[in-house]
Formats: C-alpha cells, structure tokens, sequence
DNA sequence: GAGTTTGAAACT
DNA sequence: CAGTTTCAAACTC
C-alpha cells in the first residue's frame, strides 16, 4: 500500500479524491464511489477485473488520462491497468500474439495505444461461481480485484452496493490480517494470462510474483500455478516443487536439445574433464536452478553450458572465464573451470587448460621483451654503421649503438614514467610509440572489439586511429626501431598462437575421436572417464612431441651480440610451445 | 455439465 | 510457522 500511495503520489496533476485507507484498515472505510477515478495504474491482485468498481486504493489514476478522456469513457466501469504503465508500458515489446485477449483479461485493462490491434470483439468478462464465501473474500476474483460482482454466478453474493457495509468489514479484516492482501502479487509488468497451452512457448519473463506460489503437482505449467498464470517465470520467492516454470520456453528446449546432440562431443568433453557431470541435479526444491534462469533471462553471455537429464541448457556466468581479457585468460590454465559444483553442473573447459601454465605466460612475456630488446640493438648498430659510412666515421660503434638505444627507449621510458599527464594524454604517449603499422592494426582490433558498439563511435575511432597514423607518418625517424620491435614481437607471438591453435587442434581432434568412441561414459562416470582420456590424450600428445614447455629468458640476453641472439632466439623459439 | 484436481486463502 | 481446511478456478471426461 504505502508503495502504491507513493506512486500515486507521483503521479503529477491527480484530480480524483483517494480512499482513506487507514479507514479500511479499521473496517470503517468509506468508499465514495463517485469519486472513483477513471482510469488506475495500479495493478490488482488478479488481471482480469470485470467492470464495476474497485477499492480505491486500488486505483491509481494518470492524470493526462483523465484529463484528455471524453466524457464518455470516464464515465465507464473502473478499469484496471499494469502498475508498469507509469512507465512505457512493456507490452508494446511482445509480440502480438501476446496482445490478444485472454479470457481473462478484461478489453479495458490493456493498453490505450493496443486498442486498435485485437479488441474488435471484447471478450467477456470473467465471472465468479462463488458459493460459499459470499463473494466477501478473497477466494472471489471479484473481490480479489476489488469490484462489485456484476453479472457473476455467484450464490449469496455480499459483493454488491446493497452490502457495502459488510464489504468494508471484510475488506477492513482482510486488511488487518494481510495489509498486502490487496496489492498486486505480481512485481512488475505481467501482461494478461495465458490464453491457453499454446501460449506457453510465449513466456513473458518480466516480473515476479512476490509471494511466490507454492504448486506441488502442476509443475507450474498449469494455470493454478499464479506464475503461470500471469506469464511470469517462478523465482526465488516460490517454493514450488518439480517446478518447469522456470526457463525458456518450449521450443528452446527443442533446439537445445538438438543442439545438445550436435555438440555433445565437445562440450560433454569438456565438461566431463571437469568432473562437473554427476548424478541429477533435477531436484525438486530449485532455487539455485530458478536463479540461474533469472540470469538467462536478463540477458546476460554465458561461458558455462549445463545439461541436465531433462536436455534443458541453463548458462551461468563463469567471472573468470569473462574475464576482459580473454587472451590472457586463454593462456593461463582454467583453475577455475576445474571447480566442481554440488549441482549437475558441467562446464567449459579450455583444451589448453593443464597445458599453459602461468609461468608460459611468464616466459613468454620475457622473450617479447627479449626481443624486443634485441630489435633496438641490431637497429641501433644498423644505423651505427650507417652514420658511419655518412660522416666521417670516426665514433665507436659501441657508443653509437648505446645513444641510439637511449635515444630509442627514451620516449617508451618518458611515457611510462610521467605519471602526472592526464589519462587521456596517456593514451596518446602510448600511441605515440607505435609505429603507424601496428596502429593500424590496433584500429582494425578496435573495429572488430567495437562491432556491437554504435556506428557514431565506430567512426569516431576510425577517425582517431587515421588521425593518429598520420601523425606519426609525419614524425621522425625512429619508427624504423620501433618497427622493427613490432615486427619481431609480433611475428614471435604470432608464431606463438598459431602453436597454440595448432595445440588445441590436436586436443580436440583427439577428444572428438576418444568421445565418440564412449559417449555413454561420459555421462556415466563423466568425472573419473575425463581424467583418464586426459591423460591418455597427454600420452598422445608426448608421443606426438606436442609438450607444453617454459621458456627461459633473462635479461642478459640485451648483452648479446647479433649473432648471439640470433642463435639465442632461434633456440628460445624453437623451445617457446612445440 | 458433472466430477476431479489443484493451489491460494483461511483457519488452527 | 507449519499443518489443515475451505474454497473456487482449472481441468478432465
């Protein structure tokens, strides 16, 4: 309620009396019917009011709506409209068959701006068949939505204007007993009930139900079920049992389940070595499960796949594997994905976990800079030489070769250690020691990492990386160095992945075959049947001399001669990742 | 349309 | 809070 009053409260420009509603609770609340707005944002409990007035509490009036309503509509029954419309009302999202009338849903609670797609023959209203309860609770729909019945089948109704003495007491102790009682059970935007089974590939998956329901029997694929009902998928509020309301609809199901079959032999591979596939996890009691959903469903990317015995897919976000740098993470080996989870959980494994180490990744950072020290220094005694032949040739090479490397490093230093420059001044020191060919490069990555971004700063990228190419087209000649460090790490890491590509080639090549060959086992007694192929596929790749090895580097290695490093890289290269 | 099933509401 | 009863809608035949 106090929820409700607020939101009423911001509704600008409200020109329609509200009910006291400390009153009701008291059992003394007037209802001062002619008073009663028009029009209400407020959602009730149930989506199907039929016509006839409605607690005031209840409604919620939007003031441009009453004020541009004719006379003639405002003098209408009492319609009922989605707390959501304070707000875009979301249904304009769904598909249009979602638009259409449930029996339940009253022509005038959908949405002004629909009106024109599917109300050429309003359906009836929902009727109660109350017999016992005098339409005096909560039981009658009619009350629920707080409306007099009108028309309904109801026996001994007390529902009416004639009762409205009565009524006010039972609200008042309903009131007393739940101060929720009247508020909408539905959190946010449910858009009518299902029409019927067919509906039930058109899940709407916005709200929640916020006492949750507690079905034992329908599986919550039933219209008892309120979740269901009101096309929202359960969530951790409910306590349901065997719940199915849970994730996608039907047909994802489907697809997944044929998708399962199509990738099963990677993905079960994977999976099993990560000792994550066990007994079922397709508990009754699934909170865990429902969260999981409510992950999928607001949208977010998924690295972790699971399969359960029902074929249902359900991603969960693995923080490290989403980490932002994905190349990083690719090379170190994927503890995390090692973790085995209580649930019937299997997840992604990288084949060239166990295979990198941190430490690779250590090495292989120090020979990048092995390198590229060495590419000053063979650029350095170049262009020594060539001073030489141009002057008069009287400098001693060595210290040539020094100044030229000072004078090479200087600018990389400068921008590393002036930390009091602006970040974005940063950014371009940073630039500034890229030759205009990785620049290039660069934009052409930036491009791709920017596909899902908009155009506008798509083009505003490519902007900034020509802008920053041609300046440095313009710059002096120490691009030729820096060249020559791009062009020897690069290559070197270039050659890195494609050993690394071919790595992983291999590992699921021999995967895909031992995998075929005993997919039952992987189900089975995934764990321990993963552990065993990996390390059968660890023999092979020894036999094959695909074994993963440190390099090691260190920084002597600026003290060599060309030649020296010449054969010192060879040797480090051959020895990076057969 | 009658009977059954189901789950929320009401009650203890 | 949990268990039981009441109730009416949903469902089945």
């Amino acid at each position: 309620m106090e929820q409700s009053e607020a939101a009423f409260d911001s509704a600008p420009g409200r020109s329609v009396r509200q009910l006291d509603f400390t009153a009701a609770r008291g059992g003394t609340a007037h209802l001062k019917l002619s008073q009663w707005p028009s029009q209400s944002i407020m959602q009730p409990p149930c989506q199907s009011p039929p016509t006839q007035v409605k607690p005031p509490w209840l409604y919620r009036q939007i003031a441009s709506q009453s004020q541009v309503m004719p006379q003639s509509q405002a003098a209408q029954p009492q319609q009922l409209v989605s707390p959501v419309r304070l707000t875009p009302h979301p249904v304009q999202k769904l598909p249009v068959k979602m638009l259409q009338v449930s029996k339940q849903e009253s022509p005038e609670s959908r949405p002004r701006q629909n009106v024109g797609l599917k109300e050429s023959t309003p359906k009836k209203q929902k009727q109660c068949n109350c017999k016992n309860s005098r339409c005096l609770k909560l039981y009658c729909e009619c009350f629920a939505c707080g409306i007099y019945c009108d028309g309904c089948n109801c026996v001994n109704c007390h529902n009416d204007v004639d009762n409205e003495a009565a009524r006010q007491e039972a609200v008042g102790i309903i009131l007393e007993r739940n101060p929720n009682a009247f508020k909408p059970k539905i959190a946010s935007s449910p858009q009518g009930s299902r029409e019927s089974k067919e509906d039930v590939s058109e899940i709407q998956v916005v709200g929640k139900h916020n006492k949750g329901c507690h079905c034992k029997k329908s599986g919550c694929l039933k219209k008892y079920c309120e979740c269901f009902q009101n096309n929202i998928l359960c969530s951790e509020n409910c306590k349901c049992m065997d719940c199915k309301n849970l994730e996608l609809s039907d047909q994802h199901r489907a697809v997944f389940n044929e998708e399962q079959n199509l990738v099963c032999t990677k993905q079960a591979a994977n999976a099993a070595i990560s000792g994550a596939v066990g007994s079922s996890g397709y508990g009754t009691q699934t909170v865990a499960k429902k969260r999981k959903a409510q992950k999928i469903l607001s949208g977010n990317s998924a690295t972790d796949q699971t399969v359960n015995q029902t074929g249902h897919y359900q991603q969960e976000i693995d923080p490290i594997a989403s980490s932002p740098s994905p190349l990083l993470s690719s090379f170190v080996s994927d503890t995390a994905n090692t973790r085995i989870s209580g649930s019937l959980r299997s997840t992604y494994r990288s084949l060239l976990a166990d295979v990198l180490q941190p430490e690779n990744v250590k090495n292989l950072c120090s020979l990048l800079v092995v390198l590229s020290g060495v590419a000053v220094t063979t650029n350095a005694v170049t262009r020594g030489k060539v001073d030489r032949q141009i002057q008069t040739g009287k400098f001693d090479a060595s210290l040539q070769s020094l100044q030229n490397t000072r004078d090479v490093q200087k600018p990389v230093c400068d921008d590393h250690m002036n930390k009091d420059e602006a970040v974005g001044t940063d950014i371009g020191n940073y630039n500034r020691s890229l030759s205009p060919e990785t620049l290039a490069l660069m934009c052409d990555e930036q491009d791709e990492m920017l596909l899902s971004n908009s155009l506008e700063n798509r083009v505003a990228s490519n902007i900034n990386c020509q802008n920053m190419i041609q300046k440095l087209s313009n710059s002096d000649g120490r691009t030729d160095v820096y060249g020559e460090q791009e062009r020897l790490v690069l290559t070197k890491f270039r050659d890195v992945l494609h050993e690394l590509i071919t790595l992983g080639n291999v590992k699921e090549t021999m995967f895909t075959s031992l995998a075929k060959k005993e997919p039952a086992e992987y189900v089975t007694n995934g764990a321990e049947t993963a552990i065993r192929m990996e390390k059968e596929i660890q023999s092979n790749c020894i036999a094959n001399c695909i074994i993963p090895e440190s390099i090691e580097t260190s920084q002597t290695n600026y003290a060599l001669t060309n030649d020296h490093v010449n054969t010192d890289l060879s040797l480090k290269v051959a020895c990076t990742l057969k």
